[in-house]
DNA sequence: GATGTGTAGCTACACATC
DNA sequence: GATGTGTAGCTACACATC
């Protein structure tokens, strides 16, 4: 008897004591040290009196009551920090008395034997405590699952070593608790995971020996989870806690196109940011440029910040603010963000444009990085005023003329001793002062004429350059040129003295060769046959330029010049412009149009390009020459109506029979056509039928094996009607139905165009929205049809069941395309009578009966609420509606629901018509949605998916059905679980009211 | 599925401290 | 000047509820 009073009382002491802690801990972190020391003084006096079991039992006792604490509590956190304090608290102890026990010990055996004794009840309690724990895993309740694993992660570092047994026990807790479905569950999850990751063998420094470096089980799991958790916030703490590797690095970064804002800046911020130094030699340059250039170009603003912040502030500090060796890294040359990276620069460190100097010398001999970042420079300046700024670093334009020239020199001379690199930097170079010259000062008449000379030489010379320069060049003899006319003039003769030095040159080199054959057969008559040969070339120089002249087109002189070779092999031959200084011609062409706006009468000189040199061009069998001269020709298009409307016709053949790229342009230029003379272009007398122009556009919808033009002509389109050039319903409907079918939704560049200009269209003017409610019923029809026959499908069929929008998100984008309340620049008392809402109401209940599936009828119903109807509304209209609900509700089979919904929306209609009390007028209630027919609808089913048998709708319905049930189900097991663990476990129940659990257990 | 409420993760600023 | 501390405000996302 008194043995068992002695031991109740102790069990009482110790449960007292730990309580004590507890309940003191709960309240604040403050103390906690001094809260850890006393439970550590408590656990020693256990294990020093054989107690250790008693301690065991109450510590876990008092840490399940903490399980249930939902995560927002605070006073669970305040807990788990105090008991992985403890836990930490005796690990270090125990590696002190280790260390202590190696070097001079004073009180020898004593202690040793403490230590060991330590270190068994400790791998006990330990392994006790984890066992204990994790019989809450599986709980119902997702508090304690919480509970659970955040203990486990914050223990899990300092529990010492581990047996085997509980590590696979651990182990296979995690594998199942990663998929858990409460996301805060996983991220616990996830922080014990990291901790079994292999972090020493591999880390990225040691390079080649990881590529066959098998991943350790916790990574792997982590980099599933990085890719494929659909919790954005779960994806974050893979992220950030998975270590860094070869094998994970690109996992991470992966993550800038996460679809959560937070993760993608978190890249910036954080990923790249801690990376420092090493980003540039680790970070393969082609995936730095991806993760900068999306970086920039985010949506949100942030993300965009963070990208700059990354540049301005980090990479510049690592680089001990030394630009040039930023832009270095960067590598101006290729890398498409530079621009970006040096405004973001100069914009957030306003200290760093003070510091920045252009002496003498760095213009004399600029390089690819001080070059870029002079324009940078020039550019930042001139659009935030900083005159000064730009006076004191750049120079007169004479001065800057001749600078210019210095490099354009060099560029010409062709100096042998420059490699193709060479001419690369040059040309970039180049690129940069031209763009320069092109925002530059000229003011000083004297500066201007000299820098027109430079440049105008410069092109003249006829050398190959590429496209990007010709342009730029072109920008800026037009800005230094008196006039427009006086720019294509100069221009135009440019261009036909190359064309005329190409030639000529042909004939020197045949000359040559010549000359040198005859050298080697009669050396004796060599001057006369040079004499001869020269007499020649002269002769053939003279008619090549008399053809050109004449504007006889290239084909009929290679026609002429074939015969005359057939007839005669030596004697007269005609000349061709080489390809190369073709292409040239026609780029210079095509960047010189594109800067002019007079029309063709005032500038004959253009008439003469086309047909010399566009013309031609346009019936060349070269691909690049072809399409280059159909750009020209549309260009010329756009300054003249005439030449447009017999234009089309050979446009509109590019479009049909031409290879993908020719379609391409053609399809750009046929819209620019359309954009700029209207519909004067077609139908009339001698003028294409714009009709097949439709079929044309038709056509290029459906085809979606060429995606580029698909997209293209969605845009131009869209851009047609915006502008209210097509009205055509019928076209505009093919649009809206490209948009929602299935078979395109792999074309981001289609959809995104269709996702912006569909509701800008739609709610930018009253005519664009009725024309859309006059489509709408129809086009949902016959998605709706679509839709069915996918879900119907096979599964190995190629298209994915959820490549296409279910047809109540179909019918909500509707509604609200239709929504007067929506358009912009709406008065709220037109939008009040505007009906294009309520006639697509009328035309969706008029075809009701064809929507075949119960469910698709059913979510009709569920939505007409959404239609708002307004007593300013035609009381026709509104009496048609309720005709048509009535007749639905007495013949048509719907359940309870539908009713309600019906009956709901109806006593708002009949409080609206109650309130009218003149006579119904007779007006035409619906457009067109009743006259559709079968046959139309087969028609068009060309954009259906695939050929599939009837459909079984029975069977999808039932499907449906179970899939309801399901879920169902799933549900109410949940709400059973809420009171589960707390029977088993015993919590006070003045949890919630107190904010605090009480730990002071008076029953036992 | 729509709704309202709560929260993480910044961002910006003023102010204090070393 | 660099660094921390405190405060307020914002927004997209997460969660709870019906």
């Amino acid at each position: 008897m008194d043995t068992e009073n002695e031991d109740s009382s102790t069990n009482h002491r110790v449960l007292n004591a730990i309580a004590e802690v507890f309940q003191v801990a709960q309240k604040s972190y403050a103390g906690h040290r001094r809260h850890v020391a006393i439970l550590y003084k408590i656990y020693l006096k256990c294990v020093e009196q054989q107690l250790s079991d008693v301690f065991h039992y109450w510590f876990i006792k008092m840490t399940v009551k903490i399980l249930p604490l939902k995560k927002q509590e605070i006073v669970g956190d305040r807990i788990v920090r105090l008991i992985s304090g403890f836990i930490a608290n005796v690990e270090s102890n125990l590696n002190k008395m280790r260390s202590g026990d190696e070097s001079d010990m004073n009180d020898g055996d004593g202690v040793r034997g403490d230590l060991k004794l330590l270190e068994e009840q400790f791998g006990q309690f330990v392994d006790g405590f984890v066992r204990n724990l994790l019989r809450g895993v599986e709980s119902k309740n997702k508090n304690v699952r919480f509970r659970v694993m955040q203990l486990l992660a914050a223990t899990m570092d300092n529990m010492g070593e581990i047996d085997e047994d509980l590590y696979e026990l651990i182990m296979w807790v995690l594998r199942h608790r990663v998929y858990d479905k409460e996301p805060q569950v996983r991220i616990q999850a996830i922080f014990c995971l990291t901790k079994f990751q292999n972090d020493s063998d591999s880390t990225i420094s040691d390079g080649e020996a990881t590529s066959s470096f098998q991943l350790d089980e916790a990574t792997q799991s982590l980099m599933g989870i990085i890719r494929n958790d659909p919790s954005a916030e779960v994806r974050r703490a893979a992220m950030l806690n998975i270590v860094r590797s070869e094998a994970t690095q690109n996992v991470i970064l992966e993550r800038v196109r996460d679809v959560n804002y937070v993760n993608r800046r978190l890249i910036f911020s954080r990923v790249l940011k801690t990376l420092g130094k090493h980003t540039f030699g680790e970070i393969d340059p082609e995936i730095l440029e991806k993760l900068m250039t999306w970086g920039f170009e985010d949506r949100d603003e942030t993300v965009r910040n963070s990208c700059k912040k990354l540049v301005a502030f980090t990479w510049l500090n690592i680089l001990d603010g030394d630009i040039i060796e930023l832009l270095e890294n960067i590598d101006v040359m290729n890398s498409g963000y530079a621009e970006q990276a040096l405004y973001a620069l100069f914009q957030q460190r306003p200290d760093v444009i003070q510091k920045v100097k252009f002496p003498k010398e760095v213009w004399e001999s600029l390089t690819v990085e001080t070059v870029f970042l002079l324009k940078c420079f020039y550019f930042h300046c001139l659009n935030n005023n900083l005159n000064s700024i730009i006076e004191e670093n750049f120079p007169e334009t004479l001065k800057f003329a001749e600078y210019l020239a210095l490099y354009l020199n060099k560029r010409v001379d062709q100096d042998d001793l420059l490699s193709k690199t060479d001419y690369k930097y040059l040309d970039f170079i180049l690129h940069q002062l031209l763009d320069i010259a092109y925002e530059y000062d000229f003011s000083d008449e004297v500066g201007r004429r000299d820098m027109l000379n430079i440049v105008r030489n410069f092109i003249g010379k006829g050398i190959v350059l590429n496209d990007n320069l010709i342009k730029i060049s072109l920008k800026v003899l037009k800005v230094l040129s008196i006039n427009e006319r006086d720019f294509i003039t100069m221009t135009v003769e440019i261009i036909n003295d190359i064309k005329y030095e190409d030639i000529e040159k042909q004939e020197l080199e045949e000359a040559r060769t010549k000359l040198r054959s005859n050298d080697n057969s009669t050396a004796g008559t060599a001057d006369a046959d040079e004499e001869t040969d020269d007499d020649a070339a002269l002769e053939s120089f003279q008619s090549a330029v008399g053809n050109l002249i004449s504007g006889k087109p290239l084909k009929q002189i290679e026609q002429e010049r074939k015969e005359d070779d057939d007839d005669d092999d030596g004697e007269q031959v005609e000349r061709e412009v080489s390809p190369q200084t073709l292409i040239t011609c026609l780029s210079m062409s095509r960047h010189l149009l594109e800067q002019i706006n007079t029309s063709l009468d005032e500038n004959i000189i253009i008439s003469s390009l086309i047909d010399t040199l566009i013309t031609p061009a346009v019936r060349n069998p070269q691909p690049e020459i072809r399409e280059l001269g159909v750009r020209c020709l549309g260009l010329c298009c756009l300054l003249d109506l005439q030449l447009a409307t017999e234009s089309v016709y050979i446009l509109g053949m590019c479009v049909s029979k031409g290879n993908s790229s020719l379609k391409y342009i053609a399809l750009q230029v046929i819209v620019d056509i359309f954009s700029v003379h209207g519909t004067k272009i077609v139908d009339g007398e001698g003028k294409v039928d714009s009709i097949s122009l439709h079929k044309i556009f038709y056509k290029i919808l459906k085809t979606n094996d060429l995606p580029e033009c698909q997209a293209i002509a969605a845009e131009g389109l869209c851009k047609l009607f915006l502008g209210d050039i097509f009205t055509d319903d019928d076209l505009f409907e093919t649009l809206v139905l490209s948009y929602f079918s299935p078979v395109n939704s792999s074309n981001e560049a289609l959809i995104q165009a269709f996702a912006f200009c569909l509701p800008v269209y739609c709610l930018s003017h009253v005519n664009h929205q009725s024309r859309m409610s006059r489509i709408a019923a129809d086009v949902l029809l016959r998605l709706t049809m679509l839709w069915d026959e996918l879900q119907n499908s096979n599964a190995e069929e190629s298209l994915d069941k959820d490549s296409m929008l279910k047809p109540n998100e179909i019918f909500h984008q509707l509604i609200y395309w239709c929504d007067p309340r929506c358009l912009v620049n709406n008065k709220e008392d037109e939008a009040g009578s505007n009906t294009s809402q309520i006639d697509f109401l009328i035309d969706v209940l008029t075809v009701f009966e064809r929507f075949e599936r119960k469910d698709v009828k059913k979510m009709l119903l569920m939505n007409i609420q959404k239609f708002e109807v307004t007593f300013k509304h035609p009381k026709a209209k509104l009496l048609k509606i309720k005709q048509l609900l009535e007749d639905i509700m007495e013949y048509s089979a719907i359940d309870k629901l539908c009713k309600n919904a019906i009956s709901a929306f109806m006593s708002k209609l009949y409080s609206i018509l109650s309130n009218y009390d003149e006579p119904t007028e007779d007006i035409s209630v619906s457009h067109d949605a009743t006259n559709l027919t079968t046959e139309e609808t087969e028609e068009h089913s060309a954009l259906s998916v695939s050929e599939t048998s009837a459909i079984d709708s029975k069977a999808s319905i039932s499907l449906a059905g179970s899939n309801l049930e399901s879920r169902g189900t799933k549900r109410s097991r949940e709400s059973d679980s809420n009171s589960d663990l707390e029977s088993s476990l015993s919590v006070a129940n003045t949890l919630n009211e107190s904010k605090s659990v009480s730990f002071a257990i008076s029953e036992f």
